[in-house]
DNA sequence: AAAGTAAATGTAATCGTTTACATGCTGCGT
DNA sequence: ACGCAGCATGTAAACGATTACATTTACTTT
C-alpha cells in the first residue's frame, strides 16, 4: 500500500490539492465518465449537464492531468522537430513558423538539436518511439537511424512523420520543401543576363541534397545560357561564414578570377564579401557575389546581397500544417514546394 | 470493461506489441518491482538478478512507458524555456546552451514563443502548471501573469524556475544575467579613451530591464569620464535592425552630430551604420558606433563592429545546470553574472 | 543457539484519466 | 400496447509504471 492518504490530515503534501476529475464530477452530482465527455464532447451531454460540470470546474479549478490522459488515450500534444543546428540562424524563423501554427492546433513543441551528434540522434530516435511525441518534424535530411545517403537501415517510428526543407529520399513521408534547382538556375541565369560568363560556385557540403540540387539548378543555367562547364570554378564550402571567407581567399589567389560569384547559403557570400574587400577589391564593381536563403543579415550587408528569398515561416507553417493534418487523421500532399524569389539587391552588377 | 485485449489474438492493434514491464519482470522470473529498481537503483538488486533483468530488457526490447511513469512519479522529465521571440538571432545561440546542458542531464526541451501574445503566455503558464514540465527558464523578464514592470499577482506555479538575461525583479528565484550596467559603462569609458565627447547612446525598450541597466552604465561612463549627460543625445530604440535605421536618421539630420554613437543591440548598430553609409559618410572616419551582444553578424559586418561580447552559450549552459540543480534537490545561488567582454574591432576610433 | 539486523525480493495499491459496455428512460412505429 | 431505437448517464476496467509495506533469507551478535 502505498502510505499516505490525499486527504488534508494527512499533512504531508505542500499546499492545496488539485482537483481531479472525481471532484468535479462530485460537485456537480454526475460520474467521471460525463465529466470527461463534457470535455472531449460537449454535444454528448444535455445542456443542462454541460453547465453544471462547467460550473464545477470553474469553481474548483479543475485541469485534467496531462500524464494521466495520455496514458489512457495514447496522446501526448506533443511534437519532436529535429534540426542539424539550433544556434544557425537559418532556422529561427523556420522554428518561428513551426510553432505558431503547431500552438494555433494545440501541440507544444520539443527542439532535438542535433549537434552532429550520433549519440543525440540514437536519443531522439528513442524518444520519438518511446511515444513522448505524437509526431514529429525532421530538417535534419534523413531518417533516423540512417545516414544523410541514405544508407542503413531507418529505425521503425510509429509516429508520424514529415521531412522540412531537406527532402528525404525513398521515405514516404510529406516533403515541405523549396524548388532548390530551380531555385539555383535562375540565380545563373540572372548572372549571366548580366554579362557574366565566368561565373563561380560556391557549394554546400558534398552529399548534401540542396547542395547536390543547386549544383544541378547552376549546371541547368549555364547550359541555358550556353556556358561551358568548367569544374575548377566549383569551390567547396559547408554555408558557414568560415568556408565563404575561405573561398574568397581560394578565388583571389587565382590568376583568372570568375567576375561573379554563386554562393550557395548566404552566410558564405557574406564571408566572400568581406574577404573580397580585405583585398582591397569592390563588390560589385570588381566581383559581383550571390547568396541564397535571404537571411535577415542579407539586407543590410554591405552592399546590401543579392540573393534568392526563401519563404521560411511559410515552410515551417506548412510543414507544422501537414503533420496537423496526420495527426488528424486527415491526409495531406506527398510533396509541397513553396516559392522562391529573387531578389536583386547590391552585390551584383555587369562585369566591367 | 475495456474490451480489446492486448494479445496478438485481437488483431486490432497494427503490428508487433510494445514489451510491457510485466514482460520483462516474467522473462526474467523477478516480479515488476525488481525491474523497476533494476532500472531506478542497480545497487538495490543482486548482481545476478540484475544482470537478468537487463538480458531481459534487451531480448524484449523494452521501453518504460513515460505517460505512466509520469503520472506515477509526478516527473516529466522536461522543461520548458519562455523566451520572446525565437526568431531573435541573439537567443539562439543561448538556447544551444541551454539545450545542451539539459540533453546531458537528461531532460528534454519545450520551446514557448511569446510572441508578445498574453494569451500564449497565459497559454503557457496553464502548461506548466498543468504538471507538463519539471521546470521552467524564463527568458522574458517577468514571472508568469506578471507585466513587465512587476505590476499584476504572478501566477502561482509549484515547480522551480530560473531567470536568464533578464533579471526579474522581485522574483525570489535564481538569476543568470550578465552585468549590463557594467558593460555599458566599459563601452562608455572605452569610447571616451578615444577621445570622444559627444557620444550618443540608442536605448532598448522604455521599461526594461536590460535598459535601464544599460543606461545607468552609460550614464556612470559619461560621469567617470566627467563628461555631462545630455538627454538629447538618448534616442529611442527597440534593438531592431529598423530601429537602428531610424535613429540614425535622426542623428544625421542634426547640426550638431554626435562623433560616436553607442547602440545597445548589434543589430541597431548595423542598421544604424547602414544608414550613415547611405548618407555618403563613412564608419569610422565620421561616426564611431559601437554595439553590445556580439552577435555573429558582429564579425563580418562592414565596417566590423566594436562591441560587448556576452557568453551566450554558457549563460544558456549556467541556467540549466541552475535548474537542473533544483530539479535535483539541490540548490543554487541566487544570482549568477557571467563575464563580458569589450571587443574592439573595426567600426570605432578617434574622432577626426 | 536465540535474537536481531540487513539485504533481496514480492505483493498489491495507487497515480488520474478514458471508454467499452450496461442501464434506464423517452418516444416512435406498428 | 409492445417492442425497439436512441439518447443520457453510470459502472468499472484498463492504461503501465512506482513504491510502501510485507516477507523471506542470510548473516551477525551476544
Amino acid at each position: 500500500m502505498d502510505g499516505h492518504g490525499r486527504k488534508a490530515g494527512s499533512g504531508r503534501r505542500p499546499a492545496q490539492q488539485v482537483a481531479r476529475i472525481h471532484d468535479v464530477a462530485k460537485l456537480a452530482n454526475v460520474s467521471t465518465a460525463t465529466v470527461s465527455r463534457a470535455l472531449a464532447s460537449p454535444d454528448r451531454v444535455s445542456a443542462e449537464t454541460l453547465a453544471r460540470v462547467l460550473n464545477a470546474i470553474a469553481s474548483t479549478g479543475y485541469v485534467p492531468n496531462p500524464a494521466a490522459r495520455s496514458l489512457r488515450s495514447h496522446k501526448t500534444g506533443m511534437v519532436l522537430v529535429v534540426l542539424p543546428d539550433l544556434a544557425n540562424t537559418f532556422f529561427s524563423r523556420i522554428l518561428r513558423g513551426v510553432e505558431e501554427t503547431l500552438f494555433e492546433a494545440g501541440y507544444g513543441m520539443i527542439i532535438g538539436d542535433l549537434d552532429g551528434s550520433p549519440v543525440k540522434e540514437a536519443h531522439f530516435a528513442a524518444f520519438a518511439s518511446a511515444g513522448r511525441v505524437d509526431g514529429a518534424i525532421l530538417l535534419n535530411g534523413h531518417l533516423f537511424g540512417q545516414s544523410r545517403e541514405g544508407k542503413g537501415m531507418p529505425v521503425a517510428i510509429n509516429i508520424p512523420l514529415v521531412a522540412l526543407c531537406e527532402a528525404i529520399p525513398n521515405a514516404d513521408i510529406p516533403q515541405i520543401e523549396i524548388d532548390n534547382r530551380l531555385s539555383a538556375e535562375t540565380m545563373t541565369r540572372y548572372l549571366a543576363s548580366l554579362g557574366h560568363r565566368r561565373i563561380a560556385y560556391v557549394s554546400g557540403p558534398a552529399g548534401n541534397v540542396l547542395e547536390r540540387e543547386r549544383m544541378r539548378g547552376y549546371r541547368d543555367g549555364l547550359e541555358a545560357e550556353q556556358i561551358a562547364f568548367d569544374a575548377g570554378l566549383v569551390i567547396g564550402g559547408d554555408y558557414t561564414v568560415e568556408s565563404g571567407v575561405a573561398a574568397g581567399r581560394d578565388l583571389l589567389a587565382r590568376e583568372a578570377r570568375p567576375t561573379a560569384v554563386f554562393c550557395t547559403s548566404d552566410e558564405m557570400a557574406i564571408g566572400l564579401m568581406r574577404t573580397v574587400h580585405s583585398h582591397g577589391l569592390r563588390v560589385p564593381r570588381d566581383m559581383s557575389v550571390a547568396g541564397f536563403d535571404d537571411i535577415e543579415f542579407a539586407a543590410v550587408a554591405e552592399p546590401a546581397l543579392t540573393t534568392i528569398h526563401q519563404p521560411r515561416r511559410q515552410l515551417g507553417q506548412a510543414a507544422a500544417t501537414a503533420l496537423v493534418s496526420l495527426l488528424s487523421g486527415r491526409t495531406t500532399p506527398r510533396s509541397i514546394r513553396l516559392e522562391t524569389s529573387l531578389v536583386i539587391r547590391e552585390s551584383t552588377a555587369p562585369p566591367l
